[in-house]
DNA sequence: TTATATATATCGGGTATCCGATATATGTCA
DNA sequence: TGACATATATCGGATACCCGATATATATAA
């Protein structure tokens, strides 16, 4: 099926950026950032997608589990997470430059 | 490699769009059009994808070609092009709401 | 306690996406 | 004319990305 960026039903690479830049505004755990993440898109990224991409992320040293309490586990930016965030907003604001109306 | 979004060299699934938007503003060839996402991104797409990426829109329905001058191909958008990212950028911008400083 | 709902986690699989290499055609310059 | 650069095109291959299904653990309610 053809597709094109976010006409289409997933985020094909923006989905570590767009959780990076959500737990930059305030921590989360994985069902509330996967919520937010529908409010959004329109639709709410599967179990299978949001747990991965949060692996991810911490392996990658950007996001920390601040609390763990209970069920739930919340994550946070790390000094380097906020860093990488800050490269990675420049860019895309370079590259998208003028999309916004 | 771990990557996130547009920080990493590729967009994965975002190439279309952004062909699309820049079409949308001034008709291009694969050439420049590829020029203007490197300008962009700081990295220009190479052959193997910018002509199959403008063959699938092509075949959308959301681009032609608008003038065979020799060697270069015009491409602009179609009126289903246009509408088409019209929706994208509602989307586009619902999702990244807040991303632009 | 038992049953149910929620949160997290992982695995397998499908597929879109992109790149590198290569090919063809056209234009330009010596 | 020949040599070279540019533009377009396609193919094979690699892999990142995401989903569906499933599993485990914890909390809550009956």
């Amino acid at each position: 099926m053809r597709r094109f960026g976010p006409e289409c039903c997933d985020m094909r690479g923006m989905l570590g950026f767009l959780i990076l830049f959500l737990l930059s505004k305030q921590p989360l755990h994985g069902q509330a950032l996967a919520d937010q993440i529908a409010d959004r898109r329109g639709e709410k990224p599967s179990p299978g997608t949001i747990y991965p991409a949060l692996k991810n992320l911490r392996e990658a040293g950007f996001i920390r589990e601040e609390n763990k309490d209970g069920k739930t586990i919340v994550y946070s930016l790390t000094p380097r997470g906020e860093g990488a965030l800050k490269i990675a907003k420049r860019r895309f604001t370079r590259t998208f430059l003028g999309v916004y109306p």
